[in-house]
DNA sequence: TTCCCTATGTTCGGTACCCCGCATATGGGT
DNA sequence: ACCCATATGCGGGGTACCGAACATAGGGAA
């Protein structure tokens, strides 16, 4: 019997929207060599310090960039979907990152060898420009997550959270428990569990057991923090075509 | 009569690791287009979504990248000294960022017309290389101060912006009043009043009216938290040439 | 169906930091 | 030498989050 996974059948590389944004001509140099592989749940696409063979460019599912203290406590970076890629190390040119990717929500990506994606990054042409503008875009979502991170509440936290995951994903409805949530934050499993309470109780969100859905998307808008608006108008800014 | 910061007398280009590290051809097909600037203290180089004309090479200075909200609150994202550049999103495509570039103790550099930068940089060479290495490390700097806002005592906080700053200065002594300070880690005046206090106390650092000297390095090392050592550590592996 | 793993709910005390206000003192400018 | 803008010191009260411990309940597996 199928894994739910599996249940789920690949979509083709130009859901993807930066494979999607290449020229014809550079689109089928690279076509070749691209491979299909499934994302699943919580899998580990790289390590911290890990050498990495390729990059990968997701056309469903959610890929968090997150940061694991000595001391266990962890705190998400950024978060990647169909409209970017893994592995920037590897065109950036330091092969490895400080931080692990950890599949957040299951789906399916392509993936690149390395060194077909620095052939055709060193062409200098559209893939370059669209690498690097990604690039800028997660760097904004980096800073954003830092300035977060030092002033806004969990809840405020957390509907940010929701409404990056709910960009990512076709459906308003995310596979994930508390706890999860909880190490992508950085704070307690309890701090979110009041905070989705409260979004629940204002008939925003509703969750059962490692579900959650967003019933009211404008509700959970209202009361984001501004750092929702300045990473998706930059994302936006930069990653449209 | 001269000013503090005329005072100093600008250093030549490579006193800046990167202009330093370039092959002698790109650095002399670079040299004519290089004007030297000084960098005042509090100065922006730039602000948050302005357009950019130039790329700065600082040579001595410390120029900090910081976003501040809408209600007024701020944080460092990252710093920069001799080591790298200002002006990442001028190669990387995006033209503007959202954070604000500060000078946070002064010194000078060389700019760069962004469309020789962009010449070079489309060249694919060397310094193409450099600045993106570069850029990774300033990557790593940010997800670091995201994790380290989320986890992290002011402490701890106060000892790592020190050490980051002290590796961009030629003395052990900084300009700088508590209240900027507390600008730059985000948090509330007192709290950096207290944490100083303590170092002090522990006969770590002395500070006077706007000038703290860090007497016993080691002794702050021991009380950083694994940050600084991460982004020191990930930043000499990329920028060691 | 039943069982059991695990996700969620709740409580308690502790603490780090916040907000506000004001006292003190330093040192550059006149 | 003096002044005064400004840097630093200190307090009291409040709150958001933490740490730990435990109760409850949902739902997949046998």
């Amino acid at each position: 019997m199928p894994t739910r996974t599996s249940a789920i059948p690949p979509s083709p590389p130009t859901q993807n929207r930066l494979l999607a944004a290449l020229p014809e001509a550079d689109y089928q140099r690279l076509l070749p060599h691209l491979e299909s592989v499934a994302l699943p749940l919580g899998w580990a696409v790289y390590e911290s310090g890990g050498r990495m063979d390729h990059v990968y460019f997701p056309t469903d599912g959610i890929v968090s960039l997150l940061y694991v203290m000595e001391s266990g406590e962890s705190a998400e970076i950024a978060v990647t979907g169909p409209e970017g890629l893994v592995g920037i190390s590897l065109f950036m040119g330091g092969e490895s990152t400080t931080s692990r990717a950890v599949v957040q929500s299951e789906g399916h990506a392509y993936r690149l060898p390395a060194r077909f994606l620095r052939a055709e990054f060193e062409r200098g042409g559209q893939l370059q420009h669209l690498l690097l503008r990604f690039t800028q875009a997660l760097i904004t979502q980096m800073s954003q997550t830092a300035v977060c991170n030092r002033h806004h509440a969990v809840e405020q936290q957390l509907c940010r959270w929701l409404l990056l995951s709910l960009d990512r994903l076709p459906a308003n409805e995310l596979h994930m428990t508390q706890e999860l949530i909880a190490n992508m934050l950085g704070v307690r499993r309890e701090g979110v569990t009041e905070a989705a309470g409260k979004l629940q109780d204002a008939g925003l969100i509703h969750y059962r057991r490692g579900h959650i859905t967003v019933l009211d998307r404008p509700g959970v808008e209202k009361r984001v923090c501004e750092c929702y608006a300045v990473v998706k108008r930059e994302a936006d800014r930069l990653l449209m075509h």
